[in-house]
DNA sequence: CTTTTGACTGAGT
DNA sequence: AACTCAGCCAAAA
């Protein structure tokens, strides 16, 4: 569960180390998890401080069409593409995900 | 302490 | 869903 008690950060790592194997979450939708709906934003600045890429799969959050983020921590969208399809994720020229396949359905 | 910032989203155009 | 505008709010400077 998330503890309310660490910080928005520390929650949304939670959340992002929460999605399965092979789906995706959008921005939107952690943000929402967290119980701020409108604090978008900070899921992916969250993820861009990354303290921990190793445990902290951005690489699963995309924005709400299904698009790879703009900008990634991790060495290129190339690589997100490549870390995606090594999942089963099929990732699209345009670096776009079918959301409506590999949506992640959180239990909260 | 105040101000800036930011990998987004939804509504309006 | 193409583009713009504004809101959202915690962390960093």
């Amino acid at each position: 569960m998330i503890d309310e008690k660490q910080g928005f950060f520390k929650q949304v790592y939670f959340v992002v180390e929460q999605i399965p194997l092979g789906k995706v979450a959008t921005y939107g939708q952690i943000a929402f998890i967290l119980g701020r709906p409108k604090s978008s934003k900070f899921v992916g600045f969250a993820l861009n401080k990354n303290p921990n890429p190793k445990k902290t799969p951005c690489h699963r959050v995309v924005n709400r069409f299904g698009d790879l983020a703009n900008s990634f921590a991790f060495g290129g969208r190339h690589q997100q593409k490549k870390l995606l399809e090594a999942e089963g994720v099929k990732v699209d020229k345009n670096f776009n995900v079918n959301l409506n396949k590999y949506l992640w359905k959180p239990d909260f």
